[in-house]
DNA sequence: GTCTACTCCGATCAAAGTAATCGGAGATCA
DNA sequence: TGATCTCCGATTACTTTGATCGGAGTAGAC
């Protein structure tokens, strides 16, 4: 399924929300507060803040306390690339579990394994791919992004 | 995390050993069973049996009955596609539960989503990178293959 | 200075999806 | 006919994810 989880969702529909406010004609800079976002895309109030919460931690967006506080990006909608967004809600990103293993930890499978090689190319692959879309090119008018399709190219081809 | 699940590595890995049996130098023409997989890459029976009833089910392998029966790839290994692979066990692919909602079916978010153009745009990129990988290219040598950095252009770059 | 509204954080519970197991039926070949 | 294999449905345990709750800390309003 390759799915994304709901709270990444929520995470890149609360970004997109809050760069267009910040960065809008209407009220440029304004700071967003959880119950805003979650009104108006219908996500639960306590899960939409435990997604703001980490997206803060990890230094997405600044959290400004008290009344009339809320949220606003930390830096600009361009520095702010979908990996790094996948990355903060889910964890660092990997089509199998033995492209991250520790030390200590093996893959039974490893020595035999014959598939590790091609799926950590295809892994690098769609990693280059989330990594070079910004929030900003998610954001505005109809045309938003092109992709070129991408190629994998077998030794006999 | 986008991670395939254990099934899905099982598949790839007993298909890649049917295709390079098959077509290998050693024994060519052979019939795999499903035993002498389990026990190659440490994989437990069972549930490896129910991994590859579910490829011969969508047409990918063949299967022989009784003795000396087994497993053929049912076309060539330049004919099967990761993508088709990943779908015969875990369904139908895609980020998002809404790119393939069915009729009736509704999601909340939907009529304020602001992230499902780009998404689905993400989404074939991947798509058609799985697509274009096959099984043959993950045979043999060790090259394997060669990946062109996919490259996503905003509306003003 | 107190009160209020908000973010922050940890802990917890329910639901869903995945991994693994079991038992038996049917087919093929010796 | 019997042994060996695939096939198939049902079931159990486990992990992840989705969602909820309660309380603590902080900044601004009065």
């Amino acid at each position: 399924m390759l799915k994304i989880s709901k709270k990444t969702d929520y995470a890149l529909m609360a970004l997109q929300h809050i760069a267009s406010v910040q960065f809008g004609d209407v009220t440029p800079g304004r700071v967003i507060n959880t119950k805003e976002i979650a009104e108006e895309y219908h996500i639960p109030l306590e899960l939409l803040a435990k997604v703001l919460q980490a997206l803060s931690k990890s230094g997405l967006i600044e959290s400004h306390n008290g009344p009339k506080g809320g949220y606003l990006l930390a830096r600009s909608a361009e520095q702010i690339t979908i990996a790094q967004i996948l990355e903060s809600i889910e964890g660092p990103l990997g089509l199998t579990d033995c492209s991250h293993e520790k030390d200590g930890e093996f893959c039974m499978q490893r020595e035999h394994c014959n598939i590790r090689t091609p799926l950590l190319k295809v892994q690098d692959s769609i990693y280059q791919l989330l990594n070079s879309m910004t929030l900003h090119n998610m954001m505005g008018g109809t045309p938003l992004i092109t992709i070129q399709s991408p190629s994998v190219q077998g030794v006999d081809r």
